[in-house]
RNA sequence: CGGGGUGUAGCUCAGUCUGGCUUAGAGCGCUUGGUUCGGGACCAAGAGGUCGCAGGUUCGAAUCCUGUCACCCCGACCA
């Protein structure tokens, strides 16, 4: 390719909207153009990048087993209704409003794709026999993000490679998970990516296993707690740590303290921890947060017709030290919950927003959530119950129940950095800022129950196709990689995913004999396969060196009066710069030509 | 959806507070000619803007007022 016939729009400035590194050097590189907010145009050189990443996506995908197809991006509004996803979903379904025709209100634009294949699946799927089969696609969804950001790794249209599996028994999902697991692994690390594999959350759907993969980068939008011996990782969202140790009773080494007596302390304006602890003269470990939830009774997902809804108060504790985990909560719960608001909790508690204490709450609440490092206190302080009051000397067990019909005990906190991992090990968790590239997630049979896909077992028996969904935004993968990989100069493309593996620059591109080798370079390396980008502008040549380190294909040939003069070309590594080696033109061709090679297929070895 | 911010040339921005010295500007980019030519050159001459949009105030509005739209950032949200 003729640099000078192509279409390159680079920038020397930065792009005032773009903050993330990605952002700003696919801007700058002229790889995307945004056209709205979260909506962005593939400029020919990231279209190439993308096109490379679809085509690993795809090779792992069929080399894993797996059938591709296309489903439609228009998908009608009834099969969310009959999902229930029309409710759960409402603020990222694009919904078309049939102010122009009235059918197209029967109309969303596809966020995923479950549904759409589950209804396919009741369509085909009838026999055990047909099972397990996986089926995919490459195709692009669009999401109602409220708020697009960091150019293109959170956008309202995306591409997305979406895979779902169904099967008769368990153990044969099981299989296709860690197959799937496997080709992730597979693709992320051709992909040049220096990915993690996380436990995921499985969110409102509940169900098995679900892992999240991460790049470890401050652009993104996750959190994960990682084990400093890498022996735990886990979206913070379901990270855990090990359980407390019991509560000292007496024995073992150190004597436990006595158990003191409730007594009220008088704690004018303290409402928070912060402000009471000074007061009190304790930690902040020492105090139980009480939190007031409200939720609704009956209420479950995919459109079960249940008893009518009542409202229920759940209260929940933890140390006053530790954030509280909604997710952890709700599934402790059995509930989505919401903080109740004030005037509940003055309701409920008899005194103001920041005095409430577990104490005498249990008779008129309908659910206790203990966190269980609330469990082992001992002599701690919550409020009182009482506008500007709080309780020390509380004690669990005594002074609120850890069991009976109403009380769940469990880890409903979020971890902190330095908590000990929950394998046993002790190392210490550390959390870090990520984005998610892939997702594979044990679905069960939520969707084929909502929407009836069932097939005949051997005994004829007719049962749900039990499900599992795999996902990759493929965007995000170009944007993780520029994340990984950058420097102040440009972007350092993995050479399995660059628009173009070398780059032939010549020099001097009015000089006869510069032009004749640099051209002669070119068409040898395509010939050979190679994608070649020759970078025949008449422009200086600091203009050029800029343009290619922004560009960041990774390997580079100069060729130019003076290098001739030398006897030969220039090979540069984007990723060593200073390291020129000075080769004979058909040398430098076979050591480019080599060197590629020997990289895609070093990371198509790659675990 | 809450809070904050920004809309002036393809890009980055000045001018807005204090309305009139601007016939709307600068740098980058673009066009033409010339000089340069191994790390984003220089000289000269050009092209390019209904100052986001709609009302209003005023003799006069990029500038003040009202409304509206778009975009960005923080938060909420994100199977």
């Amino acid at each position: 390719m003729h640099w000078r016939n192509y279409f390159i729009p680079t920038t020397k400035e930065t792009p005032k909207d773009a903050t993330a590194a990605s952002h700003v050097l696919m801007l700058r590189a002229g790889l995307v153009r945004q056209l709205a907010a979260g909506v962005y145009t593939y400029l020919p050189l990231g279209f190439r990048c993308l096109r490379k990443v679809e085509r690993i996506v795809r090779e792992e995908m069929d080399r894993a087993g797996a059938i591709e197809l296309r489903m439609p991006c228009l998908t009608p509004l009834s099969l969310w209704d009959e999902s229930g996803r029309s409710r759960t979903m409402t603020d990222v379904l694009l919904r078309l409003d049939g102010s122009v025709w009235d059918w197209a209100a029967g109309l969303v634009l596809g966020p995923t794709h479950e549904e759409i294949i589950t209804e396919l699946a009741r369509a085909y799927l009838k026999s055990y026999k047909q099972l397990p089969i996986n089926l995919y696609q490459i195709q692009l969804k669009f999401r109602g993000e409220a708020r697009p950001k960091s150019g293109v790794l959170r956008t309202r249209e995306f591409l997305m490679k979406d895979a779902y599996s169904f099967h008769d028994n368990k153990p044969s999902l099981d299989k296709e998970y860690d197959n799937m697991y496997a080709a992730y692994c597979r693709i992320f690390a051709r992909s040049g990516l220096p990915y993690l594999a996380v436990e995921a959350d499985t969110g409102a759907m509940g169900g098995d296993a679900s892992h999240e993969f991460m790049v470890l980068t401050d652009a993104g939008e996750d959190r994960v707690a990682l084990s400093e011996s890498g022996d735990y990782a886990a979206n913070l969202e379901r990270a855990t740590t090990a359980p407390p140790k019991p509560a000292p009773a007496g024995e073992g080494e150190a004597p436990a303290e006595p158990l003191r007596s409730p007594t009220e302390v008088h704690t004018p304006n303290a409402g928070r921890i912060d402000e009471v602890c000074p007061v009190l003269g304790l930690p902040p470990r020492q105090m139980i947060k009480t939190l007031i939830y409200a939720g609704t009774a009956g209420q479950a997902d995919a459109g079960a017709k249940g008893p009518p809804p009542r409202k229920l108060r759940v209260v929940a504790l933890v140390r006053g030290d530790h954030e509280i985990n909604e997710l952890k909560l709700n599934r402790a719960a059995g509930l989505t919950l919401e903080l109740a608001d004030p005037e509940t909790i003055e309701a409920l508690t008899g005194a103001k927003v920041g005095f409430a204490g577990p104490q005498g709450l249990i008779d008129r609440i309908d659910k206790l959530i203990i966190d269980r490092e609330v469990a082992v206190l001992r002599n701690a302080a919550s409020g009182a119950n009482k506008t500007d009051y709080h309780v020390t000397g509380v004690n669990p067990g005594r002074d609120f129940p850890l069991a009976g019909d109403k009380v769940v005990m469990a880890d409903i906190r979020t971890v902190a950095e330095g908590d000990p991992s929950p394998t046993g090990s002790g190392s210490p968790l550390h959390l870090r800022t990520a984005i998610e590239i892939g997702h594979v997630f044990k679905l069960g049979t939520k969707y084929s129950t909502a929407l009836g896909a069932v097939y005949l077992d051997q005994n004829g028996k007719a049962c749900p196709l039990i499900m599992g969904c795999y996902g990759i935004g493929l965007n995000r993968i170009l944007a993780a990689a520029i994340e990984a990989h950058h420097d102040d100069a440009g972007i350092i493309w993995p050479m399995s995913i660059a628009p173009f593996e070398v780059l032939v620059l010549a020099l001097d591109p009015r000089d006869e004999e510069v032009m004749r080798v640099a051209t002669q370079i070119h068409d040898e390396l395509a010939a050979a396969g190679i994608d070649v980008l020759f970078d025949d502008r008449d422009e200086r040549a600091g203009f050029k060196f800029k343009d290619a380190d922004l560009i960041g294909i990774p390997l580079r040939i100069v060729v130019g009066k003076k290098s001739l003069t030398a006897g030969g070309v220039e090979v540069t590594d984007r990723r060593t710069p200073a390291d020129k080696q000075l080769k004979p033109v058909a040398a430098a061709i076979a050591h480019v030509t080599q060197h590629v090679r020997a990289e895609l297929a070093k990371l198509a070895a790659a675990k």
